[in-house]
DNA sequence: CAATAATATTCGATTAGGCGAAAACCATAT
DNA sequence: ATATGGTTTTCGCCTAATCGAATATTATTG
């Protein structure tokens, strides 16, 4: 029972677990290692570290699994993440991009009593800004029923429902989902799908532009 | 030019040497380590790599001085501390205590463009809820014109109108001040000084009761 | 099966930040 | 001038977090 406080950086790698299990990704070393942009070997003596304080465990020499402690760590880091993400959009009037960018470093310095303060002036908001539902203390979070944007047919008309937590990583695909208006909520038709240029062709509105099948995989839609 | 950023334990190395100049206090590193509560020998190696990073100059053996660099970074935070402090009472409605310890933590995170759009949903206010003056950039703060409270002459009717920043480090005193309704703005009559007792009676309204001169001095009347 | 590509693991090294204990220095007050 | 305190400084030691380079272990796939 040493209570002491998960680090920033222990929160950062838990938290890249937990997305990569959610988005159904394997969860191995080397993918979270690549995601958090650290080299192998500082990989595994995080690892170490995270085992050692009964945050996650490794099955099979390779699965990294969070304990339900590590959940809970993550769970309230995301929470916090996308709390802050719409105080900075909708309180302070900052882009997409940047929100994403600044609520990374401050969601490992809001408390508790903030944390509750900030769900309550913001009308507690149910997702962030980029449509992911936000995590609520002990409910489990809502069922994800979209699809990601690679896999619908041609011809289709969807409604864009979140941006997935491995997109907002991405500033540059954020800006370009930005300017061309794709954003929660948009109406976008599939015009064409071509798998062997990874390629497929979306029309929002009156624009009509290319978008790559890996960026769509972190898309989801209805 | 290596542009590298100070880490939050060198900003608040900074702020609090910054602190003690500007309330003229003896800025010598025992003072220092006394306030960050950090032992003399990490006050040492801490010195040394402020000096390394041309942050701060020690002369004749003993007196901390802050380079232009280093007071730029220290009142950068001091500003972004106040800032949040405002934020936290005015916006999120927490109270003096909480918000200078939130503040503590959350300072280190807000980038420019936060500081910017929160002085500006603030409405850019002066002084932080303690009443200090708000460092505004490249402008010099304004002349402190209040008194220590510890040096008003018995019988005097004064005006709060800061707890310091070394007053608002302690909870204690600031929990107290809160109970007695001491703060910025507030009427005080000063009925007696006994500095054999280290002691000194107030009247706020028709509360009378004791506070010892240190505690005074943390606190600035006109 | 053997070659190759991923992954995991070990090893040695670094830096910031921290500790306590002891030594060295100063400035007073006796 | 000496003893006492407050300060600075050195020394050795610790942990978290990082790296690169080399090695071991699995998969994968021709």
């Amino acid at each position: 029972m040493t209570h002491a406080e998960p680090s920033p950086v222990t929160e950062d790698y838990l938290k890249a677990i937990y997305i990569l299990a959610e988005e159904s990704q394997p969860v191995i070393a080397a993918r979270v290692a690549e995601e958090i942009g650290v080299s192998p070997s500082t990989m595994f003596s995080a690892l170490r570290r995270l085992e050692k304080e009964g945050y996650a465990r490794v099955e099979r020499r390779k699965d990294i699994r969070l304990t339900a402690k590590g959940k809970k760590v993550a769970e309230t880091i995301l929470r916090r993440h996308y709390l802050t993400e719409r105080f900075l959009t909708d309180l302070l009037g900052l882009d997409w991009v940047s929100a994403h960018q600044e609520a990374h470093r401050m969601e490992h310095v809001i408390s508790p009593t903030v944390e509750k303060k900030l769900a309550e002036v913001l009308h507690h908001p149910t997702t962030c800004p980029h449509g992911n539902p936000i995590p609520n203390e002990g409910i489990a979070p809502p069922k994800r029923k979209g699809l990601p944007l690679s896999s619908i047919t041609t011809g289709s008309d969807v409604v864009l429902e979140c941006i997935s937590e491995m997109g907002e990583r991405d500033p540059r695909l954020l800006r370009f989902l930005l300017a061309h208006k794709l954003i929660p909520g948009t109406r976008i038709r599939v015009l064409d799908i071509a798998p062997s240029l990874g390629m497929m062709t979306l029309m929002v509105g009156k624009d009509e532009f290319s978008l790559g099948i890996q960026a769509a995989k972190k898309i989801r839609v209805q």
